[in-house]
RNA sequence: CGGGCGGUAGCUUAGCUCGGCAAAGCGCCUGGUUUGGGACCAGGAGACCGCGAGUUCAAAUCUCGCCCGCCCGACCA
C-alpha cells in the first residue's frame, strides 16, 4: 500500500495529494481534469465539456427512467413573481435568505411593479400554472419534469458540490390519492439509487429525513447519501412528499369521481450537477479522478507508440483495422496521436480518470496484440486483437462493478454502530464516515448532536425503522436507528 | 454575512518588510534529436503585477475602496 503512494506520487504533477489536503486535491483535479472552473462571478461556475459530458450521460439514462414511467418534460419560467413565491409558508421561509431578486429591466433599468424571483426551485411557479390543466380526476396523475439551472444565494460555494447556480432536472408530480404520491415519491428515490449505484458506482444510504432536515413545506423527504473518500456524506438526491400543502396554498385541485372538489397530492425531486463533483469524490486518487464506465466521455483511450514514421504507418493501419469494431460495439474510445511522448499521455488520461488505457506499439502489431492497462490495477496485460470489442465491453462491465465494490467496501470500512452521544463526540473528533445510532425523535436531541459533535447531522432513518435500545441522547426509547454523518 | 489569508505570463510561485528596468519553473510556439511511465538541446512568444483612487520625482511594493479566490464560523435539504 505504502509502496503503491509512492509509485503514484512519482506519477503525479500538479495536483495536491489527496491525503495533504482532501479539499485542495479536489478542486485541483475538478480543474486539471478540465472538468470544470470558477467564472470571475462569485459562485458561478463554468462546467466544460469533459464534465458537462458527463453530466449529459446522467442526463440521458434518468431521462429513460422517468419517461418510462410516463412522465413528461415541461419548460417553465426561469423568473417568478413575489406573490407566486410566497404562498406556501414554510417553504419561502426556508428559501428566502437564498433567493435572488431581478427589480430593474430594461434600457433606463426602470424598476419593475413586483420583483420576480430567480427561481431557486420551481414548486411555486409549477403549482401557479400546473393548476390550469388539471380539473378532473381524469387529469391526473400530472407527472412533469424540467431540466434547467436553478439559483441559489449560498455564501460560500465549491465546484459542483455548491455553486449559485447550478443544473439540475426538477420533478413535480400531482397526484389523486396520498397513496399514489408516496409511492410516486418512493419510485424516484429508487431511481436516484439506481443513478448512484448502477451508473455512478457510489453505495448510498437511502431512507427519511429527519424532521429538521425536511425540504420547507414537505411532509416528508427522501434522500439517497453517499461517503466521499474524505469520510464526508453527500446527499445525492432527495425526493418529497409534500401530502396537500402546496396543492392547498396554490389552490390545486380537481373533481374527484363523486363530483367532489378535492386538493391534489404532490411530490417533488431533483438531482444535480452536484453528482459530477460526488463520483471525483467518491473514486478520485492521487493520481486524479477515476470516471465510472457507464458515464464515462471517454471509455477507451488508445495511446500509440511507434519511433519513426514507418513505424507509425504501421501501428495506425493496425488500429484503423479494429477500431471500427469498437466503434459498432458502442465503445466511446478514442485515440491519443498528440505528439507526446507515452508516459505524459498515460499520465494525462489517468488524470481524467479514462477506465481502459490500450497501449499498441510496433511490436505489439507483431503479435497481433494490445496492451490493456486499466486505471484502477495499472496492470498490463496482452491482450489478442481477435474479438478486441467484446473483450473491452466485458472489462467495461467488470471495472464499472470493480469500482462500485471498492467504494462499497471503504463504506463498509467507514460504517460504525455507536450508542451514547460521548461516543459519538469522541468518534468525529478521532474520524468521519457513518454512525448508525438509536435516537428518540426528539428534535431537541437532533439538536444536541449537532450542537456538540461539530456539525454532525442525521443523513437518513434506517427505513427498516429497527429502533432499539435508547436514544444515543437523553435516554428514552429510541424510535429510529438513524445515520449520522458530517456532510458537504 | 463575520474573522483570517491571498490575487504578479495559461499554471505554480519569487519579488513587497526597506518604493527605483517585472523574474523563475512548468506549460505554449519553431527547429532538431527523441518516443514501451511525465524527454533533451537551441531559439521564441506571452504580464496595464485583480480593478479604481490616493501618497510620491517614481508604486507590483505604501494607503483607502471595490471585485475575485482560499481557510474557519454562521448559513446552506
Amino acid at each position: 500500500m505504502k509502496q503503491e503512494t509512492e509509485e503514484q506520487q512519482d506519477f503525479v504533477k500538479d495536483i495536491t495529494k489527496m491525503s495533504d489536503d482532501f479539499d485542495r486535491w479536489y478542486t485541483d483535479v475538478v480543474r486539471k481534469a478540465e472538468l470544470a472552473d470558477w467564472s470571475g462571478v462569485r459562485g458561478m461556475m463554468v462546467v466544460r465539456p469533459y464534465g458537462w459530458a458527463m453530466w449529459e450521460a446522467i442526463t440521458r439514462a434518468f431521462d429513460d427512467m422517468i419517461k418510462e414511467s410516463g412522465h413528461e418534460n415541461w419548460a417553465f419560467p426561469l423568473l417568478i413573481p413575489q406573490s407566486f413565491l410566497t404562498k406556501e409558508a414554510e417553504h419561502i421561509e426556508g428559501f428566502a435568505p437564498e433567493v435572488a431578486w431581478v427589480t430593474r429591466a430594461g434600457a433606463s433599468k426602470e424598476e419593475l411593479e413586483e420583483p420576480l424571483a430567480v427561481r431557486p426551485t420551481s414548486e411555486t411557479i409549477v403549482g401557479s400554472l400546473i393548476k390550469r390543466y388539471i380539473h378532473s380526476h381524469r387529469d391526473l396523475p400530472k407527472l412533469t419534469n424540467q431540466w434547467n439551472s436553478v439559483v441559489r444565494w449560498e455564501m460560500r460555494s465549491r465546484l459542483f458540490l455548491r455553486s449559485r447556480e447550478f443544473w439540475w432536472q426538477e420533478g413535480h408530480t400531482f397526484h389523486a390519492s396520498a397513496k399514489e404520491a408516496i409511492e410516486e415519491a418512493d419510485l424516484i428515490l429508487g431511481y436516484y439509487r439506481s443513478i448512484a449505484e448502477d451508473w455512478l458506482a457510489v453505495p448510498v444510504l437511502s431512507g427519511r429525513k429527519s424532521p429538521a432536515e425536511t425540504f420547507p413545506g414537505a411532509v416528508h423527504t427522501l434522500t439517497v447519501e453517499g461517503l466521499m473518500r474524505d469520510g464526508l456524506a453527500l446527499q445525492m438526491g432527495t425526493s418529497h412528499y409534500f401530502g396537500q400543502n402546496f396543492a392547498r396554498a396554490y389552490d390545486i385541485s380537481f373533481s374527484n369521481k363523486d363530483n367532489e372538489k378535492e386538493f391534489c397530492y404532490s411530490t417533488s425531486w431533483g438531482i444535480s450537477t452536484r453528482l459530477v463533483g460526488a463520483l471525483v469524490m467518491a473514486h478520485g486518487d492521487d493520481s486524479g479522478i477515476v470516471v465510472p464506465p457507464k458515464v464515462a466521455p471517454i471509455q477507451v483511450i488508445v495511446v500509440p507508440i511507434f519511433r519513426d514514421a514507418e513505424g507509425r504507418t504501421k501501428v495506425e493501419g493496425f488500429i484503423d483495422g479494429w477500431a471500427r469494431e469498437l466503434k459498432a460495439a458502442g465503445i466511446r474510445h478514442r485515440v491519443d496521436w498528440r505528439d507526446e511522448r507515452p508516459g505524459d499521455k498515460y499520465a494525462h488520461w489517468e488524470l481524467k480518470g479514462v477506465p481502459l488505457r490500450l497501449n499498441v506499439g510496433t511490436r505489439d502489431v507483431d503479435a497481433g496484440q494490445v496492451e490493456l492497462v486499466d486505471r484502477l490495477s495499472r496492470e498490463r496485460r496482452p491482450v489478442p486483437v481477435a474479438g478486441i470489442a467484446e473483450r473491452l465491453q466485458k472489462e467495461l462491465v467488470t471495472f464499472q462493478s470493480r469500482l462500485f465494490e471498492r467504494a462499497h467496501e471503504f463504506q463498509r470500512q467507514n460504517t460504525f454502530e455507536l450508542s451514547t452521544l460521548d461516543e459519538v463526540v469522541a468518534h468525529f473528533k478521532e474520524r468521519a464516515g457513518f454512525v448508525w445510532a438509536p435516537w428518540c425523535g426528539d428534535a431537541e436531541c437532533e439538536a444536541r448532536i449537532k450542537g456538540e459533535a461539530g456539525g454532525v447531522t442525521i443523513r437518513t432513518i434506517d427505513p427498516d425503522e429497527k429502533a432499539s435500545g435508547q436514544c444515543l441522547v437523553c435516554g428514552k426509547p429510541a424510535k429510529h436507528r438513524v445515520s449520522l454523518a458530517k456532510a458537504y
